[in-house]
DNA sequence: GTGGTCTAGACCACA
DNA sequence: GTGGTCTAGACCACG
């Protein structure tokens, strides 16, 4: 699992370690039960402050995504499966929609687009080891 | 067209301004050359400062949403139609697909759920009741 | 001589009309002596306010450009002929230059730039009229 | 990097400080990766407010001049090379150009002009400190 | 009466 | 300690 921090992006650095996180475990590159690197090894190997990978942990185990393991390590939860999308998201989507209509895609390009974004680096999901 | 602000958001105020003129715009709410309400009205109606309305106009103005002509007044623009979406959305298309694979929705899921996010009340225009 | 104005620029009307009264000139279009049209009939054709076009009639004429006619009407003065621009647009040069060297315009390029815009529609210039 | 700037012209402060800023970086005065000062700590070194220095850097940084990485600091980003000059610049200079027409100067004339310009406070960089 | 600009403060997220 | 955001006023250019 390699994280690529972009430090002048709009996007908190916590933020973009977290959501590489969530991206890795829906393409199955983090496997539940797998463990996570320390908060020191991590932020060392990325060249952050431990806050901030701190945060991004913080975050992910508020979210259900990772857990705290038996001796304090912190590993990947199995997935929570509630079925829907949160609605924070769904809202998010509307908006991305919203714009791609408005720059002229049509329904199904957009769906299109959707579907290839669901099977973003996943293809050889179960064999890519 | 009304606004729904969240002030205890993460998301700043000019934010949700913006994008919730987009959706309004995508959905045809707003039609390209009406007449936006003016940067005091829509601060005064919405309980927020002028200059937060302000930099809401401007990102919009940005990005090719509105127009403000030097008649004073600012109007939905005709929709240039860009051509493809930038891949800043794909980025944040990936992460929400993601999610909504952890949540436990399968692919065909998904794709429902963002055509529906793309015809968001956008069906009975005069209808809505 | 035809203006055309774009209500939704940055610049402001009585500026364009100035601007292209300048331009109109230069290039021999509007020849000194010329009887430049009414405010009220400008206005009238251009569709914009006879306060805008007094202001850019009065900018003209305060930069020596044109002239009050005999019975009241305004005419198009003879180039003043400085021999120099004045240091205001010596400024404005530099910072254009400026930027262009940052978009990777090297200085023989840029000075062609420079030459296209002086020779920019004077080709027939005696010999239109 | 010292700022001049006239509080009674009619250019805005923020468009002064991004004028001089760009001739700066143009200049080499201001070299690709350097830090700038602090928004706070330019306002109050130039005696304006600090929203006026946000706005000037917010101009810089959507034009691509400047990086606001998420650690703090403003520097000066690695010219990117956008290729040719916009279209407006072209305009710009078309009115300048007939401006020094009019003041008498000849094409050869208001070539040299040009070429100053670019080269404007470039010469002797590495020579004067 | 419109938007553009500016001021003199303030609180907060980020690192 | 940085920039991001917001407030509650104000003056001015433009049309």
């Amino acid at each position: 699992m390699l994280l690529r921090l972009d430090m002048a992006s709009q996007t908190p650095i916590y933020r973009q370690i977290r959501d590489q996180m969530v991206l890795g475990i829906a393409a199955g590159e983090l496997a539940p039960g797998e463990k996570l690197p320390t908060i020191r090894a991590l932020a060392g190997q990325c060249g952050v402050n431990m806050m901030t990978v701190n945060k991004a942990y913080a975050l992910l185990r508020q979210e259900g995504y990772i857990t705290t393991g038996r001796r304090g390590g912190t590993v990947v939860a199995g997935s929570p499966g509630f079925g829907a999308l949160p609605e924070r998201y769904a809202a998010a989507l509307r908006i991305i929609a919203a714009e791609a209509r408005l720059a002229g895609m049509d329904e199904d390009a957009f769906a299109a687009l959707c579907r290839e974004a669901y099977n973003y680096n996943s293809k050889g999901d179960g064999d890519d080891g």
